[in-house]
DNA sequence: TAATATAGCATAGCGATGCTATATTAATTC
DNA sequence: GAATTAATATAGCATCGCTATGCTATATTA
């Protein structure tokens, strides 16, 4: 047929691009290509356009967030995991608070808006555990309690790393947290301690 | 001197740039001074540059947000006002989503800081109207729950009016202020009727 | 009241942007 | 090895934000 398309060029331009979003250089068609050898044409061979490329950096964003949240190793106590669950997810955001930032823009439109799912089923899974573990004999289905963990994770990763909350007003996580799962039927001190325990950012 | 600097005319074209955000068109120094009798200068002559206008059109979001707070009526029940402040902030949220969106855009800087500022003191004074009413025992300080509070309506708010949660997810709301208010130490059948009471869409 | 100073305004043009049309190159298939 | 065809390189277009320049209108002053 004819050449082919050469995926490690892809990567190689989203890394780049994430790369000098890190760096708050202008993004712009001509500066990603500069010294990599391409011409501005791969950015259209790959991407379609420059909005597909911020779509790949988005999407790359939640890829990363998901491998993230999948490396926190479930324990014995699924309340703690829920908080670890949490911190990683706020701490990738001040990790990678541009990435951060750009992931929640322009309405949201992935390539692949399973990657973000999967991402809250880990938080899905957990509440699961959870409720199993007899932790959260409230009445609320595992998905939506997913998601209000979801929602405090959110607030508290926007307000702080992409916005004009303090570092120190980190510190409301763990009483966001345990107040969501105390409301949904743990026990206070018992929950506190699991959330402390696994709150580390 | 000279000519004078027409006041109107500022806020013409913060106005209209506000009316061709929420229908979407692109917002470009030609095409906000269009069909405005104005010349592309107008726009340097009043805001500096191009990020000047997007910085009064954020400012102009937190002055309308800060108004929305602020006629919300206080009542008897500061926990009801409370939650009353937690659905105008999302409400308000949700009738301009794309303005909301462009708020907290571009790491929050602003002509007056003190605008946002105003919005969160609502929260604070409401905080501390329910502490004097004995309503919140606990030891946190007003401003720590009152900034709990506004990240719940944050994380909320940016994830169903500019995000990937459908509208259903609002519902989340009373049960995430419920669970913040009584964490707080309130009571959990009152508290649940002074939010039910105050979270009106 | 008339001259002057000055701030706002309109115009034109600059460099840079995203994008596309066209020609060239290189890889695959027969 | 020729034909086919997709990826690439080049050049150019319309438009972007911005600024230099000259003009106009108003406020101050004599």
């Amino acid at each position: 047929m004819a050449r082919t398309k050469d995926p490690a060029i892809r990567l190689r331009l989203i890394e780049r691009a994430a790369q000098m979003l890190r760096a708050r250089e202008p993004i712009t068609l001509r500066s990603v290509v500069a010294d990599t050898g391409l011409s501005t044409m791969a950015v259209y061979t790959y991407f379609g356009s420059m909005d597909g490329l911020w779509r790949a950096m988005r999407q790359e964003g939640f890829t990363r967030l998901a491998a993230r949240l999948a490396a926190v190793a479930p324990s014995a106590d699924p309340v703690r995991d829920l908080a670890a669950l949490g911190a990683a997810y706020v701490s990738n955001a001040l990790a990678h608070p541009d990435l951060y930032r750009v992931m929640f823009d322009s309405g949201f439109d992935l390539e692949d808006p399973a990657a973000a799912d999967e991402g809250l089923l880990h938080f899905v899974r957990a509440v699961e555990r959870a409720r199993e573990a007899g932790r959260f004999p409230g009445g609320t289905d595992a998905p939506a309690l997913a998601t209000r963990t979801w929602i405090v994770g959110h607030g508290l990763a926007s307000l702080t790393a992409a916005g004009p909350l303090p570092r120190e007003a980190l510190s409301a996580g763990p009483a966001l947290l345990t107040a969501v799962f105390v409301d949904a039927g743990d026990d206070p001190v018992q929950c506190g301690r699991s959330v402390a325990e696994g709150w580390t950012l």
